[in-house]
DNA sequence: CATTGTCTTCCACTCAGTGGAAACCAGTTA
DNA sequence: TAACTGGTTTCCACTGAGTGGAAGACAATG
């Protein structure tokens, strides 16, 4: 070893995926010493590995030197939970529509709220979850919908965890969001105010498959509209009870992959 | 040889793009020995490989033993030509809430139509290209805009090759094709009438960026529609010219990627 | 024309990756 | 119950793909 920071047993494969996960830590192109801190990899083999990346698609190069992740990059991954996301994009669209407010659907992704897609206009935008984006379930409402019809261990092992504080009116006791979830469970549905960012709020409705729940979708709105919120419940439920009936068919597994990994 | 078809030279890298290229090729699900197959992999190799690109959440297991694309590939994929996606996405919305027809923006990727975004609700639905997917420039009408705008080069490359049918009204001609692009240059937007698929029509207009064709926007309707269709023209330029407003800040490059890739 | 920060190329070493073969598992049939 | 079948997993000795330090090639910058 003599020195030689060689670090043994790392896969390829390793290398490859956090090239590609350098791209995530910030954003924009990145150049090649920028890949190479990232990644954690010597320049040489940054270099390399970048390289074939470029020749397979992965990665392209702006004529200024600096990489970006490829569009190759992106069809691939296009069939990933095609199925949930195919079906369920026209409901999402038409929950818009009939609302005019910013309308979501989201998974549980471990202790995560995945965002899968969303849809709204170039009018009203609330700052709000991106589609491929992650936050806490416990400061969104899709996110304590999908806790509170979750199974009690994954719920238990939640609050089990340090509860991260966004704003002033993030709910971070774990007794008191216990209750809130347990509220949730019997009302159908959750809300939030101001508790991920000020100046918004937001309403959501869950999603079963085959008994289990599978997803929420839900809606983000500015602050001022909260106390009438829940006017919008009707089309919610509505839009969910349609997307119910559209995925039925479509086995749990194949929705998403296992997306639902252990608590840990 | 002998017997050994242990091909040397192949990257450990093209062996794992492989792999996730193999999900391409068929839709669902993959069992180890299709993955073996369709990659081209010695299954022990496939194997190994697989397992490791499950743990990294790249690839996914479900109960029943079989592989998918898992969701991390496609939350690292999120962050691929975002610039445009994020930017141009509201309009697109607006373009179908305006039109009530499925929506489309699409580039030029290499020789083909690549679909970066599309919004449709639940009722009006004529088939049309999926997010992600490709067609041929010749049979749609976005594909004729981006080929129409394009550098000389580009087009008078496209015209010499052969020309797939697609239907009994899809345009192989080239000599034709090439005075229908030029009309389309003039008018400022191209038209198909059951050129991919039959009962469906389109309609498209370009969105430039830094004077050059960037991308283009289109509707797809149902057949019916064919001798109205052209009084949404006036909806695309509109939405064309914010499209254009939005992303005129962001350098072309920047924008995903050079996705133009050059003529092979 | 030094200086500094990048990117690219070289090359001898070596361990990660390899893949044939054999064991292991269900199901299914005889 | 045993033999068969189609897929998955484990083993392990061999070796060349991958490695990364170092030196060379480029820009920009002062």
């Amino acid at each position: 070893m003599a020195g030689g920071s060689r670090e043994p047993g790392r896969t390829v494969t390793s290398k490859v995926l956090s090239i590609l996960e350098a791209f995530e830590k910030s954003r924009g192109a990145l150049s090649l010493t920028d890949i190479g801190e990232k990644s954690g990899l010597p320049l040489s083999t940054a270099h390399r590995l970048v390289n074939e990346l470029t020749d397979w698609g992965l990665l392209s190069r702006e004529p200024n030197g600096r990489y970006q992740l490829g569009i190759r990059l992106w069809e691939l991954a296009q069939n990933t939970g095609r199925q949930l996301r195919d079906a369920a994009r026209p409901y999402v669209q038409d929950l818009f529509s009939l609302t005019g407010e910013t309308a979501h659907l989201a998974v549980r992704a471990g202790h995560e709220v995945l965002y899968i897609d969303r849809v709204y206009g170039s009018k009203r935008v609330p700052r709000a979850g991106r589609v491929g984006g992650r936050l806490p379930m416990h400061a969104t409402a899709v996110g304590k919908v999908l806790l509170a019809f979750e199974e009690d261990w994954v719920r238990d092992a939640y609050l089990n965890r340090q509860l991260e504080r966004h704003t002033a009116h993030t709910h971070v006791d774990p007794r008191k969001l216990a209750e809130e979830l347990g509220q949730i469970h019997e009302q159908g549905y959750a809300t939030t105010l101001e508790e991920v960012r000020l100046g918004s709020c937001s309403i959501a409705v869950p999603v079963f498959h085959t008994g289990r729940i599978g997803a929420s979708i839900g809606l983000v709105l500015p602050t001022t509209q909260a106390s009438t919120m829940t006017r919008h419940l009707p089309v919610l439920r509505g839009i969910a009870a349609q997307i119910e009936r559209a995925t039925a068919r479509i086995p749990l597994e194949t929705l998403l992959g296992s997306h639902v990994d252990g608590t840990d």
